[in-house]
DNA sequence: ACGCAAATATGCGTGGTGCGCAATTTTATG
DNA sequence: CATAAAATTGCGCACCACGCATATTTGCGT
């Protein structure tokens, strides 16, 4: 990867997480883009030029974490379906595999200032978007595997759509629980759920 | 329900529809707020007091038609429950179910401006937010149904969300195909995958 | 090492939008 | 019919997405 590519996720990186860590601290509507243009050292106008509206900004991150499933996915093309899927997902979900940065001045401030952030209408938009923006990936990633066709068949779509499901109901009704339940647990409750066709209890 | 209910209802139905037929016939940044209130007789003021974006106005169709899925549900309580989701899916998506209004001048027309309308991606995203609120119904339905406890469990949640996931993926490959696949085909393919686990085919 | 072309960053201007506030009209109730 | 509650309306403001023109940085061939 060249300087220039280089360049662009660092200054796409700075953006988002100062959007996040921002809208964390004073919330979602107290920080102008022109603030987190200035925490990432870049003009307000650069901002616009890799996001389109702060919550884009802030879903980045689990647009990212699901495009890496996506790719882990395609790494494992021995073990059956659902294996592969669950071995994909877990390892982006470990706590500290993202947040090893600077921005924990203190973990519960910060994890309750996620929680409010993550209410917020505009990023829940955006954090759908970005779901299905992955799903897409994931459902090309499946048709490789299985031999199906994504233009043809609904399998690769469905099981790319099942899969972000129970990602999102996983991180839901993990961000609910107070003491938080591990994501890792409901994680994989809920993919072998699913592949058990989710039977009346 | 009274008089003041219903005109609120029919004002918003009268706003829903406007902004879906303007934005189908010219493309939905060609229609400003200023002309759905007009259409709709009411100030743009008061286009605010109901949505608060264009593409929220257009897809409360899809919301409706979702809560409408939860209620038939609960009107369901004895089949089996993926019998039950099925019969409560399929007669929200029959043709003419609501499309029985004065906007057919060119169905060919129509059908095509709406489905340049659903590639925008503001309308895209009001559309998922609308299918998570109603996830939230289906999941209080399923949890009645089976006994279990939407704080708790993540059971009916995941459930609500995979029949939204099967929805979603069935209109979207109805849309995709020219000529349309019939919905009601696909929808049932696509729960019936669900119910079945997924298995790789 | 140098220079040219492409990509990127920046500044400015503009139309549109979401929404708070206060006044007015319409509806429900006793 | 009177009074309270709710909805609509008009006004206004701050914010934001985005187009366009310009300056700067990066990649690459020589």
């Amino acid at each position: 990867m060249g300087l220039r590519e280089r360049k662009k996720a660092g200054t796409r990186a700075a953006l988002s997480w100062a959007a996040l860590r921002l809208a964390a601290e004073r919330g979602l509507d107290n920080v102008k883009v022109e603030d987190i243009a200035e925490a990432a050292g870049v003009s307000p106008r650069t901002f616009n030029n890799y996001f389109s509206s702060k919550g884009e900004a802030i879903a980045t991150h689990h647009l990212d974490r699901c495009l890496r499933i996506a790719e882990a996915l395609r790494e494992r093309p021995a073990e059956p379906l659902w294996d592969a899927i669950t071995h994909a997902v877990l390892p982006q979900f470990e706590p500290g595999t993202a947040v090893a940065d600077q921005p924990a001045p203190d973990p519960a401030k910060w994890t309750a200032g996620v929680r409010t952030v993550l209410d917020e209408p505009a990023v829940q938009g955006e954090l759908l978007r970005a779901g299905a923006r992955a799903e897409a990936e994931i459902a090309a990633a499946v048709a490789d595997r299985t031999g199906t066709d994504p233009e043809q068949d609904l399998y690769p779509h469905l099981v790319a759509s099942a899969v972000m499901a129970a990602i999102n109901t996983a991180m839901a009704h993990h961000l609910r629980t107070d003491p938080p339940v591990p994501a890792s647990r409901l994680l994989t409750d809920a993919l072998a759920c699913i592949a058990a066709g989710l039977p009346a209890p």
